[in-house]
RNA sequence: GCGGGGUUAGCUCAGCGGUAGAGCAUCUCGCUUACACCGAGGGGGUCGGGGGUUCGAAUCCCUCACUCCGCACCA
């Protein structure tokens, strides 16, 4: 029976209807109770701010080859999906939706609003597992999670209690990361640095009693206002004896104390003295600490000036106040100068509005103690990280790591469960307490949610099921936990991978995967970072719109090395090329292959002649290669070898060598019938190995296969076997193809077209060679052109010689004027082989070389050798 | 300042001790019934500079230059 393949690939006709086929097949759930083993995977949850983008595709991509590889390896395999609440990003998208309708989120209230962002969400995540499908993504549906979900949400306030309960947690007023703009507090790695052009103002502070006056240099005049000292170095000569006088605060009017501190002043900077405002800088917090400096508030919440700095300035924004503080030191000659200054501002990254350091009530987590089992189980090799570069990065980062603000003043989250009464007493338990077990009386929950990484942190544990004590043994963590692989962005090495590694230990006692692969940052073809302001961005929808998921998935697969992924229309376009080249070869194949021919069993290696053990030779090489790549996280190699294999090899030489047996021009009908029946397999193991790269085109092509399974993607994914490795085949064929490749060659250079025909001569040392080209001299008439070969004979006078992978070869050309730049191309080639045969010669001349380097490498420089003498010889006749 | 990368064909990158590779781009020829999203062929690199180790270095070591990314500091 034959089967056919439409005459155009076109992925819109069949994609859709092959993820229903999966979905409605159950292929992406895994059994409960396998009996065998188990690879199991978490997705990076997405936040449901929004559509995915480009990196989406990458991240997931990655993980649907791994996973897809795996099942068809035979394992029990579990791909989690999921997305993240996202606490800031998405309560922002929220007030932002709100704000074109007029209103602010305080004029809905905190339920209401809530509420509002929960039909986001509903919106949001249903469209995010449609991209995902479109993509081909085999994840367990089935058990898609949601940072909110009731259980995941347990199992936070499982570990926030505990985490309390074992001291791990607590409560404190310190100096924090506070964002005007978002009104909440944010942990240090949030902050992002920006260089920027601001200046450097020197103002005078008179000494009180004197008429001297001390200039301090500050980027943030506006903060003065809140200054509560002056700080000189105590070693510094100028001005150690003004240490324990006081000088007079310009506009406020105010006497603050100069004060020495060896840490806060460094006497080169500057004028060597510093203004001290302890409640708005985070080194003059630890120097009013040290020195006993008063704290005063002069900046509030939104970033507005409090009365604290003084009624002319209350309500003014911080910008506003600086440009007013500036105006009025300047009228009252305590403006010294303005210096141009490059320095780095600390900005939240979400909304790109400058931190205000502020000191508040927050909660922490003590990092240490969950930071150094982190630390141990990285560099124990319990879990690895890949490319092996990042973990330099990890034990940089985690052995400098400072307490966590896990506290946000927001609405969208998980609320902390901790309950206050009037007399300020404080519960922190899993269930709700009634009245205050000191007081009796009532107890109001805290308003503040945790920070979105504290839940993302419990990821891979919680999706299965784990809620804490008693509910930590779980079927699923039974069968699944912990993961294998986790495959995410470098860029959240630190906010996500190292608290997941940290909390799983502490409350799974394991790592929750024992590999981590950071693949690399998508840019555009330009390498610069894609961004909706530039306008680069390219939506994954589109691109799998336009060309399909598959030709997406494998360009992304293979640009999948290095730290930036440039990644461009043209590129895409390239490699779409390959996709309908796999339908065509496919669809040629079909023409000439009956599906019953399985029916008849495995293929008698007896039958075959050289061109079939070569191209079964090569299949299991990149079977093999394929396999090893994958296990090595290198799917751009993976990928790689699949390319050339698929089109250089099978298509460009197999199927070419191949037709005049299929097309019935030579050859037995028992030739005919193997021919086919090679054909076949290695169209099926090509699908297969290229399944988890390209599923959807693997798939439609492969049910006109006739294969044993519903569908390929729980096919067996092949292994390489020994028996069909062939090198003498390999060898031969090689000379064959190199053979045919110089005749193309030369008939080009002397210009002559492909219709004409000529003699060619092969000679060999051995009978079994010479044999195996009278049996291939149909092969290399056609592909070459040639209308005889004649093997061992001996050429006539004015042949064109050469020597080929070591046999000598000859062409008889018509009478033809040589051309000029023939010769010229000649005389080159002969100048070059010249120069190699005295290289290789002086090469063995070395008795150092011959004594010191491996037997086979000295062998191989002296083949060399012969092959560059033999050859140089032959093109000498050329001439 | 601390840590980690990178510098290989016009572009993007692989190779990381034994004859310089791929994709794209470019040039020439060809619509040969699987495919013009194709086929055949060509051109193009002193592997950032300098030094060293080695029989042999793009590959290991030192050094310089440029560049990118974290982290810290920045009155």
């Amino acid at each position: 029976m034959k089967e056919e393949l439409a005459k155009r690939y076109e992925p819109e006709t069949f994609e859709q209807r092959i993820y229903a086929m999966w979905e409605a097949g159950g292929y992406f759930t895994p059994e409960t109770d396998p009996g065998r083993p188990k690879f199991s995977i978490v997705i990076p949850p997405p936040n449901v701010t929004g559509r995915l983008h480009i990196g989406h595709a990458l991240v997931n991509t990655l993980q649907d080859i791994l996973v897809r590889w795996k099942r068809m390896s035979g394992f029990n395999t579990l791909w989690v999906p999921g997305t993240d609440h996202a606490g800031i990003a998405t309560q922002m998208v929220v007030e932002r939706q709100l704000a074109k309708e007029g209103i602010s989120r305080f004029d809905l209230g905190r339920d209401r609003f809530v509420e509002r962002v929960w039909q986001w969400k509903e919106q949001h995540s249903s469209e995010i597992k449609d991209q995902l499908t479109r993509l081909g993504a085999s994840a367990d549906w089935t058990r898609e999670r949601f940072t909110l979900d009731e259980g995941l949400s347990r199992a936070v306030r499982y570990v926030f209690v505990k985490l309390y309960d074992d001291g791990l947690i607590y409560r404190a007023l310190a100096m924090v990361n506070w964002c005007p703009h978002c009104r909440t507090a944010i942990s240090d790695i949030e902050v992002e640095y920006r260089d920027r052009n601001g200046k450097l103002y020197h103002i005078d502070y008179p000494v009180e009693g004197s008429d001297r006056r001390l200039t301090v240099a500050t980027t943030r005049p506006e903060t003065m206002l809140g200054d509560t000292g002056v700080a000189v170095h105590p070693d510094d000569e100028r001005y150690r004896d003004l240490i324990g006088k006081n000088v007079i605060l310009p506009i406020a009017n105010r006497t603050i104390p100069v004060v020495g501190d060896p840490v806060l002043v460094d006497p080169e900077f500057g004028t060597g003295v510093v203004k001290v405002t302890p409640a708005h800088d985070k080194n003059d917090y630890e120097a009013g600490l040290r020195n006993n400096l008063p704290q005063l508030q002069v900046i509030g919440e939104d970033g507005r000036m409090l009365a604290a700095a003084g009624a002319e300035f209350e309500g003014l924004d911080r910008a506003d106040a600086r440009k007013k503080v500036v105006a009025l030191l300047r009228e009252q000659g305590y403006l010294v100068k303005i210096d141009e200054h490059l320095h780095a501002v600390g900005v939240h990254g979400k909304c790109d509005t400058d931190i205000e350091p502020m000191i508040s009530r927050q909660w922490f987590v003590k990092i240490e103690p969950l930071a150094t089992p982190a630390i141990e189980a990285v560099r124990s090799g319990a879990v690895q990280i890949l490319p092996q570069s990042w973990e330099a990065t990890y034990f940089n980062w985690m052995e400098n790591i400072h307490d966590w603000t896990i506290s946000r003043q927001l609405w969208w989250g998980h609320r902390i469960p901790a309950f206050h009464c009037v007399n300020g007493h404080t519960v922190v338990s899993m269930d709700d307490p009634a009245t205050c077990p000191e007081c009796g009386q009532p107890m109001t929950q805290e308003t503040d949610v945790l920070d979105t990484w504290f839940s993302s942190g419990l990821w891979p544990f919680s999706t299965l099921g784990w809620q804490g004590e008693g509910h930590d043994d779980t079927p699923d963590l039974r069968a699944f936990y912990p993961t294998d692989v986790l495959i995410t962005g470098f860029d959240i090495l630190f906010f996500w991978v190292a608290r997941m590694i940290m909390m799983g230990l502490r409350f799974t006692g394991v790592a929750p995967f024992s590999q981590v692969f950071l693949n690399g940052l998508v840019r555009d073809e330009q390498g610069k970072k894609m961004s909706k302001t530039a306008g680069n961005v390219i939506d994954p929808l589109d691109v799998v719109n336009e060309v399909g998921a598959d030709a997406l998935r494998f360009t992304l697969a293979v640009s999948a090395s290095g730290r930036d992924i440039p990644l461009g229309k043209s590129r895409i376009q390239g490699y779409s090329a390959f996709v309908n080249k796999i339908w065509n070869a496919s669809r040629f194949a079909l023409m000439h292959i009956d599906v019953e021919l399985r029916d008849a069993g495995a293929i008698d290696r007896d039958q075959l002649r050289t061109v079939e053990r070569w191209i079964l030779s090569r299949l299991n090489d990149v079977t093999r290669e394929v396999n090893r790549q994958l296990s090595a996280f290198r799917f751009d190699e993976a990928s790689n070898a699949l390319y050339q294999f698929f089109w250089h090899e099978f298509c460009d030489w197999y199927i070419e060598m191949a037709k005049p047996v299929l097309l019935g021009k030579h050859g037995s009908d028992t030739d005919r019938r193997v021919a086919k029946r090679v054909l076949l397999e290695v169209l099926d193991r090509s699908l297969r190995l290229l399944h988890p790269f390209m599923p959807f085109v693997t798939e439609e092509i492969w049910q006109k296969l006739g294969g044993v399974e519903p569908s390929i993607m729980i096919a067996p994914y092949p292994i390489a076997e020994d028996v069909l490795e062939d090198s003498e085949a390999e060898r031969l064929m090689g000379a064959v193809k190199a053979i045919i490749t110089t005749v193309r060659n030369v008939r080009a250079e002397r210009g002559f077209t492909p219709k004409d025909r000529f003699r060619l001569y092969i000679s060999g040392h051995h009978a079994r060679e010479l044999n195996f080209f009278r049996d291939s001299a149909y092969v290399l008439m056609e592909l070459a052109r040639l209308n005889e070969v004649v093997v061992a004979g001996e050429p006539p006078a004015g042949t064109h010689h050469d020597v080929v992978e070591g046999f000598h070869i000859a062409i008889e050309f018509p009478e033809k004027e040589i051309s000029p730049e023939q010769l010229e191309k000649t005389r080159r080639e002969i100048e070059k082989t010249t120069k190699e045969l005295a290289s290789a010669d002086a090469r063995l001349a070395n008795e150092e070389f011959v004594r010191n380097a491996p037997p086979h490498i000295v062998q191989q420089a002296q083949a060399r050798q012969a092959e560059l003498r033999a050859r140089l010889e032959k093109l000498q006749h050329n001439q």
